[in-house]
DNA sequence: CGTTCTTTTGACCGATTGGTCAAATCGGAA
DNA sequence: TTCCGATTTGACCAATCGGTCAAAAGAACG
């Protein structure tokens, strides 16, 4: 147990204690809480702290700035947060893979707004940390799956859609109820607007993507 | 030339001279411009009045704070951004009805972006300010015209589809191209994501409203 | 117990922010 | 011109913010 801290930065390993560890997620998961409510200029080092159980020198005794938390957070979560396309699986049925990812992404609107928000707030405001990812991983993706798509439609096993606005369409229809919540739930009758919701855009794809 | 004008405000009457009705129109100008691109905590005084050409101070002789302009902004923006809404005709033909909206929609995401971001960053944010417009105005206008739908499918002229969560696609579906802009380009080959735009959601919403 | 390393904290700092104020300046009517 | 209200501004203030630091408090181990 000699090099207890050697670079605790990505790219190397990160060598940490399972304390180290719980409290760098406690942070994460204050930071997610409050980065997603009040955006990265609106969330403040004492409510992320006060959220962790921490005193504020405390947390940057393990994160060594603001950024540095915001950062860590979008690196993490880009991940998980692409995952859904990647699980289309260009030798399934074309209607069917789609309808899948659709209610995939659904199912990450309720159960992660947070994580939502949190890349809406960081887009609608220009994307000034996360661009790079937007042009690279992000694009590259969507340009694979836009290929795959078009496959489809030659053979007649899709209706003729444009792939690119087609993905437009799932994020924006998916992360709408998410990012979007309060005023959903302000206009809507019901509480939980998500059965509905599910129900509506499986029709809507049904019908659009259907030959 | 003493009562130039009588109320064109709510509440009290607001007597305004030609020049102060200038200036109070850059400050908004100015605003719109810096809280739709920082929201409403990103955004500082020295910027709004540096884009407006205008002293903090003097800034502040025109609008008594921050808060002042930002609510004028919501306030005034909120009819016009409603206005396509209220422009479906209940006697017209049902599927062109909402396509035409659709269309409205769009040209505004085109047209007015920070008008757009402004209302996304005050909602994905909780809608602090504008909750009670959502669950009044909004709500009331939604509702109405959700009875509107209804007998348009009850007459078999639609095809079967839940109101509230088509409104929320037609919104989602066009703003994103403003809101999310950075995105869209990023991931875009073309330089005008709207001309692909258009034609895919006209398909789209035939598709799925056509009986 | 003492030693050494890790973790935690109170006190503090410089920069920024929203906002105030008194004084200066402007602009038009008489 | 003079006068008077409307407008503009430089100087300033209190609060908040991100971040620092030295010292205290734990933990681990012999």
């Amino acid at each position: 147990m000699v090099e207890k801290s050697a670079s605790l930065q990505e790219g190397d390993a990160a060598p940490q204690t399972r304390i180290q560890r719980a409290k760098r997620r406690q942070i994460l998961e204050a930071g997610l809480t409050v980065f997603s409510e009040a955006g990265f200029r609106g969330a403040t080092l004492d409510r992320i702290a006060g959220e962790a159980g921490l005193s504020k020198p405390n947390l940057l005794y393990y994160y060594p700035s603001k950024e540095a938390i915001y950062e860590a957070l979008l690196r993490d979560l880009l991940a998980t947060w692409l995952h859904p396309l990647q699980a289309i699986d260009p030798k399934g049925e074309p209607v069917e893979e789609i309808l899948a990812y659709v209610e995939r992404k659904l199912q990450m609107s309720r159960d992660f707004p947070r994580e939502s928000r949190l890349f809406a707030n960081e887009i609608v405001q220009g994307a000034p940390r996360i661009m790079p990812a937007l042009e690279g991983e992000l694009r590259d993706l969507v340009d694979t799956l836009a290929k795959v798509i078009k496959g489809w439609i030659a053979a007649g096993r899709l209706a003729p859609v444009d792939p690119h606005h087609l993905l437009f369409s799932v994020w924006s229809l998916t992360q709408h109820y998410a990012d979007f919540d309060v005023q959903v739930r302000a206009v809507l009758n019901e509480d939980d607007p998500f059965p509905g919701a599910e129900i509506h855009l499986d029709t809507l794809f049904r019908r659009l993507l259907t030959p």
